[in-house]
This record gives C-alpha cells, sequence and structure tokens, in this order.
DNA sequence: AGCTAACCGAGACGGTACGTCCCGTCTTGCA
DNA sequence: TGCAAGACGGGACGTACCGTCTCGGTTAGCT
C-alpha cells in the first residue's frame, strides 16, 4: 500500500558505502560520509541497515564475483588455484583485504554484526569444504579452520602477505595433512 | 628536579582498563571510563598511553601469566599441551578471548596501533616456533600460521569453540602436517 | 472525483488535530501524530491546509461555540458579563488556553501563519468593539488592545489567573477608562 | 580543581545568538549555527544553557541598556515618556521585538523555558509598578497587565504598530483610569 | 629548607559522528 | 482514481567521546 523501497537508493548507497571504505578506509568511514555521497538521507540508510558494517558486508556479497579457478584433478592443485584466485580477489588493485579487515574489527566491537559476518565467513567455508570432500571421505572442518584461518591471520596482522609463494605453501602443507595416513606421525621421534 | 611517574596511577589505570575491558567488553570502552574509573585525570592516561588500546594491551602484558605446559616427547602430544594450554587461558573464567579480539580489531581501525599489535603476536609466534623447531629441521611460518590463524578465525568468528577437542584435531592435523613425507600428496588420485 | 471521504477526513483530521493538542500540548504536535490519530495519510493534511496550526486553528473555529452573555444595561457589567464567559471559555475543563497559547506561539515563529492568525483575533475584538460602542460614542482601539492585550498577557505569561476576580477587576478599570471625563488626570499631581 | 568556565566562549556564544536571531529570526535560529558561528563546541552550549531560548534571553538580558525616561512630574507625562522609551527599545534599529517575540513563542512551546522568561517579565513589571506607585497610593497589578498586556498584544499579533501615538494614547488611557474617582461609571446610562 | 618544575585529579574546551525526530514531497497499490 | 500508507531527501536535535587545554594543588630532588 506505501511506497516501495526506492532500488536506487540502495544502489547508490552500496555503491557510496564500498568506494568510500576502499577509498578512505573501512574505519573512517561514517553514515554521514555514506548518505552524504549516496545523496540520500540518513534516515534511509537506517531504514534498512542498521550500521555501517552492515551496509559495507551486503555492498561486498553483490560486488563479490564469485572467484573462479581451473580444476586440475589433484588436491594440491586446486588448492593451490583456488588459493591464489582468493589472494587475489582480496589483495587486487580493488583493495578488498582493507575492507574485509573492517568488517572482522566490526565483528569484533559489535555484537549484533557478528551473526550478520558470521553468516558471510560459513558461504566462503562452504565452497572450500566441498573442494576438500572431493579428495577426501570426509572434510575436516578443523582443516577449513587453518587454511582460511592463516588467510585471515596474515591478513589481520599483516606479518606476511597474501603472495603466490603463500598460497602455494598453504596448498601444499593443507594437502599433505589431508591425504597422509593417519599415523604417520608416530614414526617420528624428537629431534 | 621534578615530580616524577605515579606507579600507583599506572597500575590503577591498567587494572581499570582490563576490568572495564572484561565487564562491559572492549567495544565500550572509553578513555573517559578509564580515567573516571582508575581516579585519574584524562591526561594522566594520555600522557602514557597513546589509546585505549595500548593501555589494554600494556594491562594484558603485566597480566599474562606464561603459559606452562609439560613436554611430552613427540610434536603431536607437545602441541596438544601448549594448544591446551593456550585455549585454558584465552576461554577461562577471566575471559581473555573478549579482550584479544578487541584488541585485533583496533589493530584494523586504527593504524598507528598495529605494529604494537604486531609485536605481541610475534612473541607468541616466537614460543611456537620453537616448539616446532624440536621435531623439525625447519619451521615453515605457513605452519604457524596455520595453527595460530585456526585459533585466531575461530576466536574471532566465533563458529566454533576453543574447546579441548579443537585443541587435539589441530595438534594433531599440524603434526602430521610437519612429519609427513613431503610428496605424499601425489599418490592420491581424485575421488 | 471521490470526495465523498474527503468531509470524513476533514473531521476527522480536525477533531484528531485538537485532540492532540489538548492532550500533550500545542508544542508536541506533529502533523505525523494528527495523521497517524485520524487515520489518513499526511498528503491529506497538506492538501487542505499548510501546517499543523491552520489545521488547529480550522479545529478551534469549527469547535468555538459563541460565547453568549447576558447584557446587563451599564458598561462594567456587560464587560464583566463577558469576560467571565471568555475566561470561562478559555481555562474550563477542555482547557483552551493552552491551544490559543500555541497558536500564538506559532503566529510568531511562522510568518506565513500570521495573517491567518491576525484575522481570529480580529474577530474577537470585533465582538468587544461593538460591546463598547453601547456605551461609548467611539470605542478606542488602545481600550480593545489593553482589555485583550491583558488577558493575553496574563494567558502566556502566566503569572496570574484567568478567574472571576481578574475579569471583574479588568472589567471596573476599563469601563473607568472610558468613561472617566478626559482632562480628569489633570487634577491629580504627583504623591 | 578543575578548568573554569571560559568567559570568553560564554560571550562569543551570546553574540553569536543575538546577531543571528536578530539577522534570520528567532524562529530559524539552531543551536547548531550559534556554535558554529561562535566557534563553539556544540557541548559548550549544552553544558551552560538548556535551550536556544535560554542564550537568547541572556542575551537579551546582558545586551539591554537600562531605558531611561525622563520624569515629568504627573502620571500621564511620565508613563508617555517611559512607553515611548520602551517602544524606542523594541521597534528600534537593532529591531529586539522580533527577538521577544521568539521567547515569548518558546515559552508557549517549551514548559521549562517559562519560568526563566517569567522572571524576565517580572522585572520589567516592576519597574512599571513603581512608576504607578510615585501617584497612586496602591499600583493594582490588573493596571500593569492592560499596560504591559497592550504593548506585547500589538507586538505579537502586528495589528498596529508601537508608535509614539500608541504610546500618548496608551499613557492617557492608563493615567484616566488609575486617577478616575472609583465610581464615576455608574453615571453612565447606556446609550 | 625552600624552590620550582613536572605530575596529579578534575573537567571545560573545540570538534566529529552518532542515531532519532520530524519536515514537506513523492510514489505505490488497494478499494 | 482518490487516498492510506509510508519511503524519500533533508536538517536539526541532544548525546557521547575524542584528544587538548587549563586550573589549583602536591611532590620530588636540587640547591
Amino acid at each position: 500500500m506505501a511506497r516501495t523501497r526506492s532500488e536506487d537508493a540502495r544502489q547508490r548507497i552500496l555503491d557510496a558505502a564500498l568506494r568510500r571504505a576502499r577509498a578512505e578506509g573501512y574505519g573512517k568511514l561514517t553514515i554521514d560520509a555514506i548518505a552524504a555521497e549516496a545523496g540520500v538521507g540518513k534516515q534511509t540508510v537506517y531504514r534498512w541497515w542498521r550500521s555501517r558494517a552492515e551496509v559495507v558486508l551486503e555492498a561486498l556479497r553483490e560486488n563479490a564475483r564469485t572467484i573462479p579457478w581451473d580444476e586440475k584433478g589433484n588436491l594440491e592443485a586446486d588448492l593451490r588455484a583456488f588459493l591464489r584466485a582468493t589472494f587475489r580477489y582480496a589483495s587486487g588493485k580493488e583493495s578488498t583485504a582493507p575492507v574485509l579487515r573492517g568488517l572482522m574489527a566490526e565483528a569484533q566491537l559489535d555484537p549484533a554484526f557478528l551473526p550478520h559476518f558470521r553468516v558471510f565467513i560459513e558461504e566462503r567455508r562452504q565452497i572450500l569444504r566441498q573442494l576438500l570432500l572431493r579428495y577426501a571421505s570426509k572434510a575436516s572442518e578443523v582443516t577449513v579452520d587453518m587454511i582460511f584461518g592463516a588467510m585471515w591471520y596474515r591478513m589481520l596482522v599483516g606479518h606476511g602477505k597474501l603472495d603466490v609463494r603463500f598460497a602455494d605453501t598453504l596448498a601444499l602443507l593443507a594437502a599433505r595433512q589431508v591425504l597422509c595416513p593417519d599415523r604417520s606421525e608416530t614414526l617420528c621421534s624428537k629431534r
């Protein structure tokens, strides 16, 4: 019965949010600035999103092209391709990594945002989980944690780059972990 | 010639900061509140620290008892002990995890804080690195990333607990990864 | 062309406006609230009136029963009756005074409303003017100003009540002023 | 012990408030604009005043030069002089009248402001009351209401000017009313 | 033993962003 | 096809904290 939501305003808000988050850093992003840049009243932002984090998350989702990678026929190669593509997406010239870091930060500071962020994270986990399942009878959640954990850890702490070398090493170690005979470690003694 | 720094004020500030960070969440922590709770002027906080994050980091360092763990004689067991102890520290009744999450968040939003936090992180990495070096001729940085990465990832996203089961699985997989013969994965074909 | 509903909506709007103005005070009255309470779209309010003030003014006019008073045969008595009736209207249980105060306020803040309000005021002046003309060859506009001025002044500032005593004193003084020989004051010397 | 209130900021706020109230009309005055023009944070305004009305009232008090008038030796002449001076103050080139009208309006819309405004009004009443007491054994509060009431009524409704003619007529009628023998009106019959 | 400079608690300051309220206009879909 | 419903762009509100500054009072440690 009432006027319907303006898809135009929605797009302008999402665009403005992502543009400014990339330009000035997520930390400097403000709702005021998003609304101003989108040419929108602040209320129109608050009507549909609860916080800058939710706006940016939705913008990112909208924006995120599915990352494609070639299937190579063995676990390590596939992982390598997947991680290379993923890292390229994060570190590319559109620099998504800083935005992701901002969202992860917000998820820590704003309890209301964490569940939304968790859903986003789970979507990515699912992709990796299915990749692993092609080669292992059952994928360990912990393996997923280790792969994505390593990626996020580097991205957040910044002690190492998300480059091809890291992708390849990660792929190698993860594959070795998955495919290794279960008790091989018992053969090893302390040096 | 001049009056010297008040050690008493310093302690009260650190205590107040950690107490309130634990009580109300790091996100709700403000310098005003720290100063008020410590019975201290705001200037006294700003005279010695640059931000709430630095106060809390120092408080955490002061507070952190070194985590001891028994040495078991093989990599997996040692890792298991180390991780169990670490998780117990984070998730224990003093709930340090939320504070750590807050600091990680701040490191993303405040570029000036990131280097300080990175030092803190590096200290922990060094401990784990040396543990690994007891069993492997050279420890892969990526293995460290995967272990701590998995831990932080779970802590930050909250999709799984930092419990004994997780510690044990992580230890198992990490050990397997380290000790597995290098090319074992080539034996595996796609399912 | 379905104007059938219009008159109904008009009445509901006027009723809602006056009801809420009396209930919560004119200052808290909003167009949104009027429309909601009337079960009407905001546009329907704006179609017929320019502001909340015009709605309330019209509601008041609609509502205002002509104040009757007995004619007594001399100026003071007539004034007394007129003022008693007027004050009773303003201060009565329906408490019109607060609404009148609100309209006077709006007339100060909204230049577009002032002319409308002035017409309303002039209507009341005309009644008093004609009362005076029954006893004086020509009624002084200033006398009207003094009588209604005193009333409004008390109503607005609230330093005294609009009670019977005030009505009577006002009637006495006004009558004295009107009927007094013109130069009587020259006989008086400073005390 | 703490930093003391800045007299400089206080003056800048009062000046800015009065300047803008006069320039753009009291109705268009905003706290934001006052703070901006004064070069002050909004909080500094709110720390010392509750609303724009209180700021403007204080500014007016600070600014109001005592209105002097010559004493003439009889009531009518004195009143004439007093009212002429008062009207000149209100209607003069600094146009205080619009500001006074704004304050009167605010007193109607903001219950918290009314008491403050009443004090201001009472101060003016006291001056007039004492003028009357020079010529009458006891000054009627109602006479004061009628004189100031007439002035405010004209100022607010704007149906007539606050000019010399009005001042003189008001003085004449008020004097007549005060000095007239009490029962003179009984001599008059209805026309 | 007294000076004096730096520190102390307190909190006012100029400022930014918040999230809310309401304005007056515009748009939709139902009756 | 007129109207209720309510989304829209906009502007001001009053609040919360930021990081800096000023205040009077308190100590140390050098003369």
